[in-house]
Formats: structure tokens, sequence, C-alpha cells
DNA sequence: CATCCTAGTTCATTCACTGAACCGTGGTAG
DNA sequence: CTACCACGGTTCAGTGAATGAACTAGGATG
């Protein structure tokens, strides 16, 4: 989003959630992190972001509890970001946000395709698997693959991970 | 959302969809057109969204087939904005994060209840019914209510009307 | 005729985004 | 010991969207 971020007479849990994710960046940024993006330099080069707006949507991010800064390294010192549970749980809205895109957006054919990692089955806009009914399943149960639609143009490390299946949270590249 | 609104390099449906309605007042404007709002004044008083903003929002949205302007008097000529198909299937994007933020940032209870119109159960964060497990319902099933986290400290008509259940979709105020 | 209502547009100001440059810490190579 | 590089930022000038107040236009109303 943008400027002055906050809907103050706005009573309404959706726009403190706008408030918090509804930046721009920022639910890209949570995308990337779900995805199992979690280094500063991994986010940068995959989102094409500024430096200064990423750093300040991570620290908001970690601040609201969205991500978990954590110390992966020491010497040299490295932190990486980690979605918490509360992030984890904005693999619902996300995914329905990018299933309506794919549905009244796109032209071509799906970019990503979700899938239950347990049966195979697509996943749809609630996050149930199509195949074994299975209902709104957490992300660690999902697995991502390109689609149709993908253009693979882009090089950098995250994208070219992402070319094969890759089971959501885990670490990439 | 902000400044330059495209996500350039992103082949992702989700950039696509918030490209669209990502933007700042944008999601809220949707929201407030499902809840019913149509005129105008009443989305500029409900929101207190910037005359210029809310008019380049509802032309942008017209434009992606989002909203549909319909002329529903003709001395003096008015129109009104109401949600198209697409429109209405933003639903689902919009409860999964608004119940997002229910659970994860707000201290008081539910500002407002969401409960299916054919049995009274409660809907869950992805247009389900609680009590009779009808699942994925659409906006027109769907009945809002106060809940006891709201505060209603806001005159315009749409708040007031919004102080009595109501059906999504119905002309308010 | 004067006033009001609705739905806008215009405009100066403010403030976030952008991209490029710079900085600091700690390895690593010679 | 020195130079250089990688990573993860911060700083800064310029740009452009958001803001809010003022203004406009069409038509009803008294």
């Amino acid at each position: 989003m943008a400027l002055g971020k906050n809907y103050d007479g706005q009573d309404c849990s959706l726009a403190r959630t706008l408030e918090l994710v509804g930046e721009r960046w920022t639910m890209l940024v949570v995308r990337d992190a779900l995805y199992g993006v979690r280094r500063y330099g991994d986010f940068l080069a995959h989102l094409d972001i500024p430096r200064a707006v990423l750093s300040q949507r991570l620290a908001t991010l970690v601040e609201a509890g969205v991500l978990e800064r954590r110390r992966y390294q020491d010497s040299p010192p490295r932190d990486e970001y980690v979605p918490t549970a509360m992030g984890r749980e904005l693999w619902l809205p996300l995914l329905a946000l990018g299933q309506w895109g794919e549905r009244h957006l796109s032209r071509r054919g799906a970019r990503r395709v979700f899938s239950h990692v347990d049966c195979g089955g697509r996943i749809d806009a609630t996050a149930s698997c199509t195949g074994c009914g299975a209902a709104h399943l957490p992300p660690e149960r999902i697995e991502v693959r390109p689609g149709p639609g993908l253009a693979d143009d882009r090089s950098d490390p995250v994208s070219v991970a992402l070319r094969e299946p890759h089971r959501l949270l885990e670490p990439l590249p």
C-alpha cells in the first residue's frame, strides 16, 4: 500500500489486516516466505524490490509477529526470516487472492499449481484438496509446481529453484 | 497500494491480483460494495476516503470488471456501482483476510459476525458454514451482524444501517 | 432566482516509493 | 598485513501517488 498506512475510522478486521499486510510489496514478501525464501538477498533478487522497502517491510512483519528473525550462523553473523504460526495462517488469504487472479486475470494457464503432498490432488481456493477432500490444509501439506502459464525467464536462485516441485515452507533455494 | 502500481517481474497470479486490488483503499471499496454500498457518497462517508482516490478506484474497478456502473435514475442522472460476478468472487479472499485479522490482530471480540442465511450457522474463513457444513458459500447466502467487538461510534448512513443484521449484496443503506 | 444535493475534478502539499550510492562486518586470497 | 568480496543493510535526492480543501457542473427544490 502506500501513503499513510492507517485506515483510522475503519473499525473492521479487514482494515486492520490491510494496515499490516496491505502495503505495497508486503504480501509478496509473505508469499515468498511461505515458499521458503529466508534470506534478505533472496527476497531482494526474487522480488526486484528496493532494498530500503524490503528492510522496512521485514522489520514491520517481524514486529507484528508474522515473521521471526533467527540467527542461523554466527560467523559471519547471518539472520533468516521464517514465518511464524501467524504468518503461516496467511496462506489461506494469499491462496484465495492468487486463485482469484488465476481465474479472472490470467489469459494463459495457471502459473503455479498447488497439490496435496499426501495424495497428489489439486488444491482449490479454500485450501481444500479436490482429490481426497481434506479441508483447509496447512502449507506444510502443500507442494507448488510450475504451471503451464509460467514464463521461466528469471534467473535468480529462487525462480530457478521453483522450477522444480517444492513443498511450501521448505527452505529455498 | 501506492507508487508504481505494477510488479513487473513477478509472473505470479498473486502479483497480478495485487496490481488491481492491492492498491490502498481498493479492497475496502470492494468490501463495501459487497456489503451493499452502491453510491459514491455512501462510499465516501463510510470510508473517509479522499474524493479523488475514490473516483480513481471506482473507475479502475469498473474498467477491470469488478464493479459495474449502472444508471439507476435518469433525472437527475445517477449511477450506482454494483459488484459483478468477478467482484462477488472476491468475497472469499476478503473474508479470509478479515478472519485472519480477527484471529491475530483483534484484542476485543469479533467486530462483525457472518452467518449462513439458510441455517444460521457461523461462517468460517473458507466461507463454509460451521452449522450445516455447506462449503464455499457465495455472498448471497451470507448475513452480517455486528459482533461484540464493534465500536458503534460512526454516524454515517452505512454504519448505521450495518448495526442491523444485513444480507450481503442487498443495497445499503 | 437562489439554494441544495450528488458526483465529481483541480490543485498545492505531504509523504512513501524508487534506485543508486554508500557503509560496516566478517571472510578469504595473496 | 593488505586487498578484495559477499552480505545485509542505511542514506539520500528525485518522483509520483495520496491527501484534503476548494471548486465545478447538472439538475431538483423552494
